[in-house]
DNA sequence: CATTTCACCTGGTGGC
DNA sequence: TGCCACCAGGTGAAAT
């Protein structure tokens, strides 16, 4: 699902093809995808120039002149970067053209936490409340963002108003690296525990961001292919192999429930 | 306030 | 082969 990585590497390729371009027409395939602002707002973009494709902890923000389009991908978001004319895939809920004749056409299957927000001037709008991203914060301030939580750590990492941009999949990967059992109580854990699993966090998101930069090029949506941006495969250690072997030691892997999430852990390599 | 729980939605899976 | 129950999970609102 598409957590800080996966949001950056859309971020970044549609920086690379659009800033600079002008938005030539606004397609809204389906009015409720619409979270933030009037349908005519969001077509009052069109003629504008965008500036910049940025992220946001899990969020893609275009940025115009004036103005903001945050784009939640949600569990499901994915965004083709094509050519006009081409019939858009199912589910398309947004088209964005640009001059140059590009299309962003936003995709959504399971519309789950997915949506648009058009955000006038220094309005936030989701953005709001967000603690810093997960990819940039120092180990002093994940300490005192953390410090004498009661919340299990595995639930805390995904808090986005502690940390943005940290869902189920690199929380898990980076409990694992970092020996923590995910439910274990912050409060519980030593602070060199808490610096470790600082550097694995730090670690795991650096080297998705790499993964999906890798995908890129091999993808490259500016060469005329169609462009498919989204997902990408960094090999997991724990996420999603409940019941297999442990690649450090062979334990059979557990499953446990936080916060109405399964979460996959070594309970010997995991304390 | 912090924390926990639940609803939302659809495609894929696995059991029969 | 076909049907259906079940699961996945980001977010925000409601409950504790």
């Amino acid at each position: 699902m598409p957590e800080l990585p996966e949001a950056e590497t859309i971020a970044r390729a549609l920086h690379s093809a659009l800033a600079g371009r002008a938005l030539r027409g606004v397609d809204l395939r389906r009015r409720d995808f619409l979270k933030t602002g009037s349908p005519r707002r969001l077509r009052g973009l069109a003629g504008r120039r965008l500036e910049a494709v940025s992220r946001r902890g899990k969020s893609v923000v275009f940025e115009f002149a004036g103005a903001r389009l945050v784009l939640q991908l949600g569990m499901s978001g994915r965004v083709q970067l094509a050519r006009p004319g081409r019939r858009p895939p199912p589910h398309t809920h947004l088209v964005l053209a640009f001059a140059g004749g590009w299309e962003a056409r936003c995709v959504n299957t399971r519309r789950i936490a997915a949506g648009a927000h058009v955000l006038a001037g220094e309005e936030l709008g989701p953005l709001a409340g967000l603690g810093p991203d997960a990819d940039g914060i120092g180990p002093d301030d994940f300490l005192a963002r953390l410090a004498g939580r009661a919340a299990p750590v595995k639930a805390a990492l995904m808090n986005q108003t502690i940390l943005a941009g940290v869902g189920n999949i690199y929380s898990d990967e980076a409990l694992f690296r970092a020996g923590l059992r995910p439910t274990r109580r912050v409060r519980d854990i030593s602070r060199a525990a808490l610096l470790r699993l600082h550097a694995a966090l730090r670690a795991v998101l650096a080297e998705a961001i790499a993964a999906g930069g890798s995908t890129l090029a091999d993808s490259t949506p500016f060469a005329g292919a169609e462009g498919e941006l989204g997902y990408f495969t960094l090999s997991h250690r724990v996420y999603g192999r409940y019941g297999q072997p442990c690649l450090e030691c062979g334990t059979t892997l557990r499953r446990a429930v936080i916060g109405g999430r399964s979460s996959t852990y070594c309970p010997r390599c995991q304390r």
